[in-house]
DNA sequence: TTAATATTCAACTATACGATTGAATACTTT
DNA sequence: AAAGTATTCAATCGTATAGTTGAATATTAA
């Protein structure tokens, strides 16, 4: 009489499904990665490091439990997110595992003692201060990821070729570096050649998604934003 | 030289441990049950219909996976969230299953087609009603689940004590009931008992989790809420 | 102390999953 | 058409997990 079991017991088969995709560490990273912008398989796999065969099943297996969508443009296959609620719920892992499980707090305390570390710069109001011209703000991941979205203003110089431009950065004022989040090496290696170099430079620990879910707004395209267009810029 | 890989897989490896505890849908349904407010090992067990043995092991999982706690009590062991995120988190994860699944969207829309599913009360504007005495507002989760945690007037009537009940509800106006959510079957229940005998119910799809998520106020403990009390009021 | 009850543990089997390998497919370029 | 490249598929093996059963532990009641 009560009725059909087999209707919850179906939900909560579903629901298991995003549970079994996300249960698998190399595919949370490629989720992670994804949530800086599409991608093609290669690219993954080389950034994960994986091989292409392994990350191609991972990503199936995504795309499975309909988190990630897949389009072939010619030879190559590009994966995206497959909507922004799977972001967002990424986030949401993400911030429960930092205030859930002991091990990640002390791997995050341990990561933001070191050095480049220390006093990192909030989101709220970089925005006001990146209008006024008071800082450079680096992004110092893949150029594909800045044109997926960044920080408005923020100029885009991968951390490979940060040593080759070093010369065209401002010595007279704070540089901030941001890459995909508190998890991500980007920015804390940038901030050490920086540093070295005699830069005045902090990083902020936010990503993209974090800078989204603030309600704060993105920029999307190449727009200005590269670094030579911006040393032209700053003249 | 490129910072440790094991930092990031250390990371990704923790955020799986939560992935792997809401790998498997009975684990789901307890957490689910648990966003309803703490159980001991028997109800929960009762309640999703596995053995109790079964039912410790699963809860054992979420908790190594910290998203639950135990404490004991005498001779029961009574499990509750380890903390509201996880609630929060559970809630995001029924959205974007609800937003990217189609097998869950086609299980919910035949369920919303059901006779007492239509024409759903919404949240909005409720407790404005409630507080005029415009409606009554009935939940008919188990009594352990209302004094967990209600919306403000309601008065509490489980299922399984409606029958008995129904001379004490008002005929005079629209009564409105609700209980765990959009997947849960008790509400309907009640909905079509009460339709059954004349009275003018309607259903509210959210639960106790989406109220809150909208920022709404809880009303906790028994308060005046159960239906003899609220009768008396009504008297 | 003994009996009863709630919960957990340990052992077991069937099944599912992860990563690897090598082959197959699909598309582009020559 | 043929060669080259990106991606996926299929088969494999070792490991991990789910659920069952029966015993062990811990607390309460008699």
């Amino acid at each position: 009489m009560s009725a059909s079991p087999t209707f919850k017991k179906a939900i909560y088969e579903q629901l298991a499904r995003i549970g079994k995709a996300i249960a698998s560490p190399p595919r949370l990273e490629l989720l992670d990665l994804l949530c800086q912008g599409p991608r093609t398989v290669e690219h993954l796999a080389k950034e994960a490091g994986l091989t292409v065969a392994n990350c191609s099943q991972h990503l199936r297996v995504l795309h499975r439990a309909r988190l990630v969508e897949a389009e072939k443009n010619g030879l190559y296959v590009t994966y995206r997110l497959a909507d922004l609620v799977v972001c967002e719920f990424f986030r949401g892992l993400r911030v429960l595992g930092e205030q859930r499980l002991a091990e990640i707090e002390l791997l995050l305390r341990q990561f933001r003692e070191e050095p480049e570390m220390l006093e990192p710069v909030q989101m709220k109001g970089l925005l006001r201060r990146i209008r006024r011209g008071e800082i450079t703000v680096l992004d110092v991941r893949p150029t594909e990821e800045y044109d997926a979205g960044h920080i408005p203003g923020a100029v885009s110089l991968p951390l490979k070729d940060l040593k080759s431009h070093l010369s065209r950065l401002p010595r007279d004022q704070e540089i901030v570096a941001y890459c995909r989040g508190p998890f991500c090496v980007l920015a804390k290696e940038a901030i050490q050649v920086l540093r070295a170099k005699g830069f005045d430079a902090r990083r902020m620990e936010c990503g993209i998604p974090d800078w989204r879910a603030e309600g704060l707004p993105l920029e999307t395209g190449t727009g200005q934003g590269y670094i030579r267009a911006a040393i032209r810029r700053r003249g």
